[in-house]
DNA sequence: AATAATATTGCAAATTATTTGCATTTATGA
DNA sequence: TCATAAATGCAAATAATTTGCAATATTATT
């Protein structure tokens, strides 16, 4: 608890601290869960407008303080990009549809990568493995 | 060219073999790329409903004529899957927002995440890279 | 501390992707 | 060939996201 600060986030990155914001990145920095614009309106029970939500998520992808979750969901999902949460694989159960974080791979595993991505230049590598959760078996 | 025989599929699935689930197998057949309902429905110049389209492609999946691709677009992408199209990475351009399909990784990959997957029953796995493709760069 | 300039927010409405209901048509097997 | 059940097309609904614009809030400056 206490991994960031809202306020000084913001300020790092050159934007204006709005209550929105503040309570927006609040929520999302106390959520260890991937979260959609729905479910963050959810969250802060402050009746915000869903627009300012997807306005601030798009503003906070830009400075990367978040990032993408991809999925095959017609929803938008993103999680916190922090150096407490660092990139990470996910599970996706096919029957409850969740989405839940693995740990990280060690070190290593991009050298097996590179022969198969040519001349593209790499930026990020997204892991995701689909299947039965523990808890649906 | 004649990887697959649209008829032959549909019956081996035990799907009535009608004159739009033909075209738009024969089209998807025909491309060697990833594609949503849209892109299909430009591509049989039938004029289609696009809504047949959607349950077509809803068919397809349940019988796993084709499969998933992830992305963060707001659109559902599809690719063939048969034996002619094993599942592999693809790479997603940031900048023209193609996607790209790469070569298959070798076997041997898959004990590397055996570690972190835990008690969840892993049926696929997906891996996806993102950056700059070597058109844009 | 008040103010001006500018970016942010909220509301209404538009857009895009996908789904549903229902009447009509088509494929398949008796 | 015909009956039956499933598939299709059209219209309309739903869901997620985006846009336009006027009202409001933030921040740097006075």
């Amino acid at each position: 608890m206490d991994k960031c600060d809202s306020a000084v986030i913001l300020k790092q990155n050159g934007l204006k601290v709005t209550q929105q914001r503040l309570l927006l990145l609040d929520a999302i920095i106390n959520t260890d869960k991937i979260f959609s614009a729905l479910s963050l309106q959810d969250k802060v029970n402050d009746n915000m407008d869903l627009v300012t939500i997807y306005r601030i998520l798009t503003v906070f992808l830009e400075n990367k303080i978040i990032r993408d979750v991809i999925s095959k969901d017609t929803t938008r999902f993103y999680e916190l990009s922090c150096i407490h949460n660092p990139v990470h694989p996910h599970f996706v159960c096919r029957k409850c549809n969740n989405i839940i974080c693995l740990n990280s791979l060690k070190n290593g595993y991009m050298s097996k990568f590179k022969e198969i991505t040519g001349d593209n230049i790499v930026e990020n590598v997204i892991i995701q493995f689909t299947g039965i959760c523990s808890k649906c078996k």
